[in-house]
DNA sequence: ATGAGTCTACAGCCTATGAGTAGCAATTCC
DNA sequence: GGAATTGCTACTCATAGGCTGTAGACTCAT
């Protein structure tokens, strides 16, 4: 398992923006047309995600790439 | 080969960044410890990087992940 | 002009790991 | 206590990571 803290903030960061949407992991997939586990396993930073799959979770949250990123960082 | 248009405009994002502080795909490569080919990929969005090695560029520009992004969506 | 040095493009390759899923336990919230 | 949500393990398959080697463009000195 990976657990790197820069992939925790991300996780942090996507779980943030997906309560103040109000969405549940499952919606959030559904939207990025991503897997449910997936989206947890990115939450808790066990998930090296790639830049792709990076754009489908910020287009589901409807946010620029650049605001998905801040605070990441 | 990926080739898709996210990754050609983040490639380009990189690339300007790149020159604009004056070094080569090598030196970048050097600072990201990544190697040079990698780098030339990346530039030409034939590269899917994944969220590590998008903070490891982020670190060798010198420039915050948000600002990595900023133009690319 | 030619040879050396630098920089980049690109094809090909192997292995390490990301992508995606299933199953069940744990938790939270009616 | 039932339903919805999330955590977590484990697994396969696809591909990202990292590297080698070749070739072309360009510069500059000899």
């Amino acid at each position: 398992m990976v657990k790197n803290h820069e992939l925790i903030k991300f996780g942090l960061r996507v779980r943030e923006l997906r309560l103040l949407k109000g969405l549940s992991q499952e919606d959030l997939a559904d939207l990025a047309d991503l897997h449910r586990t997936y989206i947890g396993g990115i939450e808790r930073g066990e998930r090296n995600v790639a830049f792709l799959n990076i754009v489908r979770l910020a287009k589901a949250l409807e946010i620029p790439l650049s605001d998905l990123m801040k605070g990441v960082d």
